[in-house]
DNA sequence: CGGGGCGGTCCCACTGAGTGGGACACACCC
DNA sequence: GGGTGTGTCCCACTCAGTGGGACCGCCCCG
């Protein structure tokens, strides 16, 4: 407790990665005294660990600051879920996107935000998520998807924070559904202009691992038809990760 | 000098990069107790790190061991070299495969080896390449683009050591060639089976930046056709970047 | 069923790795 | 010249991190 405001991290494991984290959020310009600023360690400090993690190329020193380098790049590309689940999407996706032509993501559950996974470019522009980017899980359709079918209070209850009762109980009647239906989704709730259709894909426990969503404009999107869709998409990914575990 | 094999690491921080980067060449099954070995570090120490990059999602564990996790995932997606090249990248690779429906590849050197960035699925099977692997830059053609047009004389070196002088006369005559025709070859030198066909990205300064390739079954691939193909592509790319900076 | 091998976590007294305030260097702009 | 913004470096101090070892749970085998 050595400073009242917030977390002042005093392992180097935090610190270190409370500078990434920074690097990540920070689109391409950072400054060793913005990053001291912003994670509150001492300015020395930071540009020693800065130059260690520059050294071995995680980081990188650019003209206009620091950014994300190549070793963590080939660090992400090894991991785990990400990589399970584009071989077992890829076939899935490719049918779904030739049904479509619409923008697809595949995304996971992240703390309160569904992360992209796998993502395919369709007609919208400006892309509203890339993989690796992060969509809040309330307001999405791969959110919703995934909501109904988490057993996970924890997870619910961090969601729910910030809704007023009223907003809570529109949101449980359309998990509901979703339960009901196997389909989410997002009327311009989280991109202005973007509809999107979402599905779960589960583990044999019936526990959500993923969701599917196909994602276009309010003004040119038939949702009813993307639905069965999306939804046999989802059924396919389900059943195709069954079978990679065996 | 607390112990006289290897570097045993001591700051914390090259401590955790050593896990990290352990966990990422051992695919899918890491213990404690193996990671402790490989590194070189107490496995009491071993299991703390473990458990707190656990804990914050930077790596997972999974019934047989511990994997890269999502957090790392969504660092890695962040990393700069690679989105700007995606970015550039991603309409002159459309008109690549439409002309070849070939493997493709975008690749920037780091330290001896090439470090693929971008990949794009052509017939051949296995996929010789996908993006966030390394492969040698001696034998490829992605690497004998990058190659030939370094200056930096001790990549050369390292890359160098281990061939004897023949060899070294013959890299030294392609890497002329290549210099002249801005196109290199990779035949079957790495993938059995597999030719390469690359060109060079260049910076304004004429500094390789990255490589473009193509590889194809030996069988069936006519690689005099693909190079004008590919240098045109490295072109148009190294236009683009050059544009981008603007 | 007891014992031994193996994997992982936890405890806590010790200590040197990491710290950070401050001096310093450089670049830019009044 | 002085001011303001960077980033790096130094080095005496000290507490965060360490790691040997105890301990727990699991599985296999005689």
């Amino acid at each position: 407790m050595r400073s009242a405001l917030r977390d002042e991290p005093v392992s180097v494991l935090d610190r270190i990665l409370a500078i990434l984290e920074t690097v990540r959020e920070s689109h391409g310009s950072t400054t060793i005294t913005g990053l001291a600023l912003s994670t509150g360690i001492p300015k020395s400090t930071v540009s020693r660990l800065v130059g260690d993690l520059v050294r071995q190329h995680y980081l990188m020193r650019t003209e206009d600051g620091v950014v994300i380098g190549l070793r963590l790049f080939e660090l992400g590309a090894r991991a785990s879920t990400p990589r399970r689940l584009s071989v077992a999407a890829l076939p899935v996706l490719v049918e779904l996107f030739n049904a479509t032509g619409e923008h697809l993501n595949v995304a996971v559950q992240e703390g309160r935000d569904m992360l992209s996974v796998i993502s395919v470019r369709g007609r919208l522009r400006p892309v509203p998520s890339r993989a690796g980017v992060r969509v809040p899980s309330v307001t999405t359709a791969l959110g919703k998807a995934v909501l109904a079918f988490t057993d996970d209070e924890s997870v619910l209850c961090s969601v729910m924070t910030g809704l007023d009762p009223h907003q809570r109980r529109v949101l449980e009647r359309e998990l509901a559904m979703v339960r009901a239906e196997s389909v989410a989704i997002d009327r311009c709730e989280t991109f202005a202009g973007v509809v999107g259709v979402a599905s779960p894909v589960l583990s044999p426990e019936r526990l959500p691992v993923a969701a599917i969503s196909v994602a276009g404009p309010v003004t040119d999107m038939d949702a009813n038809r993307m639905m069965p869709l999306v939804r046999h998409a989802a059924l396919a990914l389900t059943h195709r990760l069954a079978l990679q575990v065996a």
